[in-house]
DNA sequence: TTGTTAAGTTGATATTGTCCACTAATCACA
DNA sequence: TGTGATTAGTGGACAATATCAACTTAACAA
């Protein structure tokens, strides 16, 4: 019976986070990767040297889409891959210094307009709220 | 310093969701309205009549876009208007017997699939959650 | 009135998503 | 060993969404 009104706050609340960031630009987002590439550089920042394979999963994105996003993080020098030595199908997918910087920048323009938004709710609520999303997805 | 771990995750709760409903086609949206028009039908649902600028701003869209959204859904016979008697810039916008049909059948999906994903936490939880992102959004 | 703002529409263009076919590399296993 | 089945990644074609600016009509404020 419920269970969908979920699913509405859970876009809304995405659709909020773009938002506040949109009004944020310029200034922000130098680079122009966008939300995609913003999403896949955070993303990158937080698990490091990964393969492309798996942070397709990992963002939940396809796979094609995936190989494209990393070809125009690469030519803005953002992300680097070095074949595995293992397994020659796999690459692996990591920031460079620059795409790390970038992707600090886009870290803190994000927690700035999630704090805005979160501002109903208290320190202890906040927590709580990342870790139920934690243990869900 | 914190809060972008929080958008992330946000994200890919939304991406599962949309998977979750992926796999339960086909059988369900029988009118192919997607998921941007599935939204908008749930969200009409939820709200009953409403003017389209309202209907715009609460699930955070451009209005150019839910325009044609309307119009598209207004072609399937799933969502009616009409226009304000007070204002002759506003128009309503409400579901048809069959658009609520369609909402039905949606929001039982959608509740099962997010009924699945929220497994690993307990019904009280769940609540708990569902009051947080009401009170942020 | 006249200037301003708001609701809705339209068009053009950019970005993302989806699906399918394909290559090359590993794997399972007879 | 070699043969068929899976897996990682790429590319192409096309659909769905997003973005932004210009425009129309109606309301509003002075």
């Amino acid at each position: 019976m419920h269970g969908n009104d979920l699913a509405l706050l859970v876009d809304r609340f995405m659709r909020t986070i773009h938002f506040g960031l949109q009004e944020r630009a310029p200034g922000f987002d130098r680079e122009a990767v966008g939300p995609g590439g913003g999403i896949v550089l955070m993303t990158l920042a937080d698990t490091g040297r990964i393969s492309l394979n798996e942070l397709t999963k990992r963002v939940s994105r396809d796979k094609s889409q995936m190989t494209r996003m990393i070809r125009s993080l690469e030519s803005k020098g953002l992300v680097g891959r070095e074949a595995s030595p293992d397994d020659g199908r796999v690459s692996f997918v990591s920031l460079t210094p620059k795409g790390d910087e970038i992707a600090g920048e886009l870290m803190q323009t994000v927690a700035e307009v999630i704090d805005e938004m979160l501002d109903p709710i208290s320190e202890k609520e906040r927590k709580l709220l990342r870790d139920l999303l934690e243990r869900i997805v």
